[in-house]
DNA sequence: GGAGCGCTGTATCGTATGTTACGTATTTTG
DNA sequence: CAAAATACGTAACATACGATACAGCGCTCC
């Protein structure tokens, strides 16, 4: 079984002429970069023609250059996909067997902050802090535990903080409520519902500003929101994955409230002594 | 200092007007292969026109697109090069907010399972699994998402599991439907709630099979629980950390589901049918 | 040693791609 | 509420890129 293109030159190297043989060498050496550069640059670093370099990847089985560098690409693709970083989550010591679900989980975290920075997610706690409007939290068939359990940190050391439950008709009622200074805060992962990408949109309409969670394919709602947070939804089970989200929801809230509490807000104080 | 370009963009989506900032959204998502491919295919992706593109990575401070692409390929090259993951989180400037924080997240999961056997797991499983009885799930102030998210995905391929929600007197009623061959799951953390243990122990009494998701100093209601997962909660934060026993309940749910699919549930087919 | 075959490079062509100019819509500001 | 500024998309444009035709060269085999 041959599944990638490295393979595929290794098996058929032998029945090049020596013009290919040189292509697919400096291919090898530096796979995959140089395949992914244009035909007179990978030409140029194999010592031969253009022409040469187009035979080469004709004799490997594709049609044109451009669809061999998307093959490339997409074999890069998975490869990022489940880095090889195994490394990182030491191989479980006392030989406990880690199921291949946890090491999936911790990978989505990684995966996920990776592409977030902490610049964004004090973005995005600036916002939930610094304004006098007020905080709508909501979320699909799956997820909307999620924002239950945001709203149910939040609303603790802020006020206005409201969670929209119950039938699309009643948060539908909810928007006359909704203005520029207000936030909506929205999960939504595959599969997509459409009650919450009308909702969105009609938030958006009126100017709420909307902070999304959502998988890496990003929920429709990306359209209309102002930050977008994609986490890494993929294991293996029959159910997507929302613990990098629910992460990324728990930092948030810490940002928050570390805000909050560096304001020297009395509503904390008093807050402790009403218990 | 400024390394990579998904920091740049991170540094930079905040000036940027809306349509730029979907592209980088989009990058964001899937860094970095959309962006190694054509102006189309990328403004297609971010659903937004070709010249937008131009704009955002002029905006990024690149001459042209090509240039660009280049400067995704070096950063590519570089982290194929070394595989040790270099910038997992660049140390994050300004108060390094948010690392310790996933870090202890993370070291809560592995601690968490180190405690927990695959076999513990298996056996819960077993338990939500092989019965004629009901799954009821309930939780804390702050966990009683927890309880919902895992009600709502077994409520999908199990018949009578109901989650308990609203005032203490709504579900002590509830206790009448209780008996032997029922589960409760109940998700209590610190601070324990009076309420809850007072709900299991009358649980406990009608033979109710009580399974727990609790913190490492275990809540009251341990000593009335048939199983009892210990989850780590410790963060650097004002709040305590339920990740950990979310991921549990995640792969809880996985291992219900599975097995049911391996019994070769009828149900499960008859969902698909009724979509 | 000569003829045939195959490999390779040069030069040209067509096209897909990135680029730019301009008009419209949207937002911001006084 | 009006006016200016900014942002966005449509459409035309230029170029750089991949593809192809053809000629030269070397190699092999008779």
């Amino acid at each position: 079984m041959i599944s990638s293109i490295a393979e595929l030159i290794a098996d058929r190297i032998g029945t090049m002429p020596a013009g290919e043989r040189r292509a697919a060498q400096t291919l090898i050496a530096s796979y995959p970069m140089i395949g992914l550069k244009t035909v007179a640059e990978f030409s140029a670093a194999a010592g031969v023609s253009s022409p040469t370099i187009l035979r080469f990847v004709a004799r490997l089985g594709f049609q044109n250059y451009p669809e061999f560098q998307s093959s490339l690409q997409d074999e890069l693709a998975a490869q990022l996909q489940s880095p090889a970083i195994r490394t990182l989550n030491p191989p479980s010591p006392g030989g406990g067997t880690v199921s291949p679900m946890l090491e999936a989980t911790l990978d989505n975290m990684r995966e996920t902050f990776r592409h977030l920075s902490d610049r964004q997610l004090a973005d995005i706690a600036a916002r939930l802090v610094d304004r006098r409007g007020k905080t709508f939290l909501i979320g699909g068939r799956f997820t909307d535990p999620l924002a239950r359990y945001m709203a149910a940190h939040l609303a603790v050391v802020q006020p206005d903080v409201f969670h929209l439950a119950g039938q699309e008709s009643t948060w539908r009622d909810r928007l006359i409520d909704m203005g520029k200074r207000d936030v909506l805060v929205i999960f939504d992962i595959r599969r997509y519902q459409d009650s919450l990408a009308r909702f969105a949109e009609k938030a958006h309409q009126r100017g709420v500003q909307i902070v999304l969670f959502t998988d890496q394919w990003l929920s429709p709602i990306a359209r209309f929101a102002r930050h977008v947070i994609a986490g890494r939804t993929a294991v293996p089970s029959a159910w997507d994955s929302s613990a990098a989200l629910f992460v990324v929801a728990e930092m948030l809230i810490g940002a928050v409230t570390r805000q909050l509490e560096a304001e020297g807000a009395k509503r904390i104080r008093e807050m402790e002594s009403l218990r």
